[in-house]
Formats: C-alpha cells, structure tokens, sequence
DNA sequence: GCATCCCACAGAGCAATGCTCTCGTTGGTT
DNA sequence: AACCAACGAGAGCATTGCTCTGTGGGATGC
C-alpha cells in the first residue's frame, strides 16, 4: 500500500483509535473538497481552501493526500461510482424483458446524474485535468455505466429476445467481447460501444451548452437519441 | 468596439503604422499561445510564460489582451474555425449526390483534426474551462461543423435523394428548423443533432482513453458509428 | 518646428496557489 | 517507562493572474 500513494499510512484496518480518527478525517477532506468542486468545478478546487474549511494548515491536508491530484482522482473514482450506481438501479427497476425500457431507464438516469452534478460529469467525460493521467484506480468504476447497458443486451441475447446481427468486424477487443458473450454478434458490440459514447457525447452537449438555442425540449430529444441507438442495436 | 473587449483600441484598420505592429504583435501572442496550448493544454496556458517567451513584461500583454480568459477565446474561435474548416473542405471533396460519402468525409476530417490538436479539441468539446462562460464571439464559429452535416441532408432533400422522415417530434428550436430547410422533417432534425453529438462523443471518448482496451480499430470503429448514423438519417 | 498627448512597456507589488521542510507534540507500542 | 512513527503548524519557495505607477517615444495638433 505505497506505490502510487507514496509512502502515506496505509487506511484498510481502522483498528486503532488512530487509525479510526485518520480514516474519519480523510474522508471529511473530500467531503468538504467534494462541494468545494460541486460549486466551482475542478479548477476552483484548492487544497488550500479546504484545509482553511477545516481550521488546519495546509501542510497537515498532505498528511491525508500526497498532492492535489490524488485528491482528484479519490473524487474522479467517487463520481463514477455515483454515476455508475445511478444507472444501475434505475436499470434494475424496470421488468427484465423490457430491454428498451432498460436502456431508457440507464440512459435517463446517467443525464439525471449528470445534470444534478455538473461539475463532477465535467471531471469525469470533459477534457482531462491538467497534467493528470487517470490512474488504474478509475478504469474499474468508470465502466459501470457501458456495463449496465451491455448488460441489456447480453440479457437479450440470452433470452433469445436477440439475435446477433449479420455480419463481423473486428472493432473491439476479444477479451472485451468474450467477456460480455458479444464474440458471434461484433457488428452489435461497435454498435454498443457507440452507443455508450454517443449517450455521453448527448449529454455532454447538452450539459456544456452546444445545444443551447437548437434543441427546445432536452428530454424529448434525449429519449429520441436514446432510441435511435436502441433501433441500431436492433432493441424490440 | 470597445464592449466586451474593454478599451483595448482597435485592431480593425491597421493604418498606421502603429495599429500594424499593434496587429503584428496581437497575432504573434496568439501563436505562441497557440504553441503553449497545443503542448501542454489549456491549463499549461500562462500569460506570463508566453510574455516570457515573447521577451516582454508579462503585464505588456495585458495591453493586448484585457485577460487571460480572452486570449484563451481568441484561441477557441481560431480552433472552431480550422475544426470547421477543416471539415469543410474535407466534405466538399465529394461528389455531391454522395450523401453518405459526404458525411463520412466530414466527420473523419473532424477526428483528423483532433487527433492532430487534442488540446484545442479539450477546450472546444471538453470541460468548459474554470470560470469561463462561452461568449457571443464563439457561438458563430462553434457551429460550422454541425452546419457541414446538415447541409449534406438539406441537399438530399432539396434533390429528392431524401424525403421526410415519418412522424413529427417538437424537439429543435422552429428558427433553426427553418434556417435550414428542415420544418417539415423534424424527426430527421432530432437525429442530426443526435448524429452531431454522438460524432463528438466518440471522437472524446477516443481521444480521452474511454475506448482504450476497448477498441482496437479506431479507424474502423469510427466508420462504424458514423455509419449507424447515417442509417438513422436514412442516407443512401 | 515645437508642444502635446497617448500609447506602449517595464517593474514592483498583491493575493493566491501547490508543495516542501523543519520543528515541536502526541498517541500507540514495546 | 521509553521510544518511534505519525501528526499538525508555520515558514518558505516558486509560480500564477492581475493592477498600479512611472517613463519613454512616436504620432498628432498648432
């Protein structure tokens, strides 16, 4: 527990009152640096502002987080998991056999997530920060969301409610395909990674103001772009 | 002229001598900015490094530009415009009864693009930068590419290639479905605008490491997704 | 031709940031 | 009881955006 968190105490076992105390306060620092970034976005987020919420001095905030970044990257794994955990149980609550209902379901609730935390999406699917490179830690959560609706249609090919489409490219990973059982039906899987690219690119536009003056009613015209991937992805 | 841009004189009429080097220098900032920005992102971006570079007192440049958030909008709109060029060209290379070829030119020149600039891709399609609300000067610019697209389906109707799409939704502003031919297609409209964002999105999402491990043929796999939309657009 | 005026630039300065280093204190372990 | 690692505070460094003040020079008016 030091490689890329340097030589920092390790958190895991809160046995000690120490340690106890230590787990509390990191977790009261992204806290009040989480709404420091609802409210301003990631670049309003200073570590020096938090450690003044928290009447410590700044030093004392690296005790918890080697640097800014890491901060960051705690909030960027938080948020994907707040998104991710959004879009599954809203996916979840709908019959198993309504795949596009599932699909709607998934899709509304990832642009309900998004709308209600703007600054979080911005750090999640905008530009990169500064000179961050995401770490390991996030590429788990951040697939949560392309899971759920893989998921739907895994559902729908093992159901036999779909059947793959004709044709095969090879666009996606093998290991990708065989571990979603897309290896017969490839021509869906680019279908699928589109549409979860296309979903964040209707988002993101709507939520950065590209559509602003175009598009009149958002959530009309989201479930109309929902539903033309689901008519790609060939969803009954 | 002296609105938004405070009052910075003028650099409309380089008559004078003065209001030439004037102009010289305003562009010779806005390259090295451009450099900067290109290496290491907009938040690289440092007025005073580019003075530095320029051998200049960083507060010089302020006679040029009243802060750093313009000069950052002088570089979005000359990103937007070479994006837009960019596909311009690109989708005026071919024949134009080739309405899918049409669009597949445009929307690849558009990934060329930002594959070639990904840090002025960030700043027009990532996160808004910090404080930073899109002025006026922007929107013009921002929607060239979308134009490009739309174009290729306002031809098709005009030809008769196309004809309307079935059904009516109320989606898109009746100013802008005017402006382009598009009253009495508005399902097509829907999509368009559908098809413009998710061709932003897979394009941030390639260049932002979404689709890594993912995707193994980018090339292809954009193809493909530009694809499903034109199907969507029912282009022949 | 001279006086004036305005633009351009430099430099100092302010508030703020991330991060480091040192130093005293304190809690938990042996 | 003694020790050590963790902890917190404070000062300090380099950097940033931006403002203010002073000064020189080229363009302009008479």
């Amino acid at each position: 527990m030091l490689s890329k968190w340097g030589r920092i105490p390790t958190v895991s076992a809160p046995r000690t009152a120490r340690a106890r105390v230590r787990a509390q306060l990191t977790s009261e620092i992204a806290d009040v640096a989480r709404t420091h970034l609802a409210t301003g976005g990631a670049a309003a987020l200073s570590l020096r502002a938090v450690a003044r919420e928290l009447r410590m001095a700044s030093s004392a905030v690296y005790r918890y987080f080697p640097s800014r970044d890491d901060l960051l990257t705690t909030l960027i794994v938080d948020a994907y998991d707040a998104l991710g955990e959004a879009a599954e149980q809203a996916e979840a609550g709908v019959a198993r056999t309504d795949l596009r209902g599932r699909l709607h379901a998934a899709c509304a609730a990832a642009r309900d997530w998004a709308l209600a935390h703007p600054h979080e999406y911005a750090l999640l699917y905008g530009s990169p920060v500064p000179g961050y490179a995401a770490p390991e830690a996030t590429i788990g959560p951040a697939g949560r969301v392309g899971t759920v609706i893989v998921g739907i249609v895994r559902d729908g090919l093992a159901s036999g409610a779909l059947t793959p489409l004709p044709g095969s490219v090879d666009t996606i990973d093998s290991r990708v395909l065989a571990e979603f059982d897309l290896t017969d039906d490839t021509v869906r899987a680019a279908r699928l990674v589109g549409a979860w690219s296309g979903l964040f690119g209707a988002i993101g536009f709507e939520l950065h103001g590209h559509t602003h003056n175009i598009v009149t009613d958002h959530v009309a015209w989201f479930r109309a772009v929902v539903d033309t991937h689901a008519d790609a992805l060939a969803l009954p």
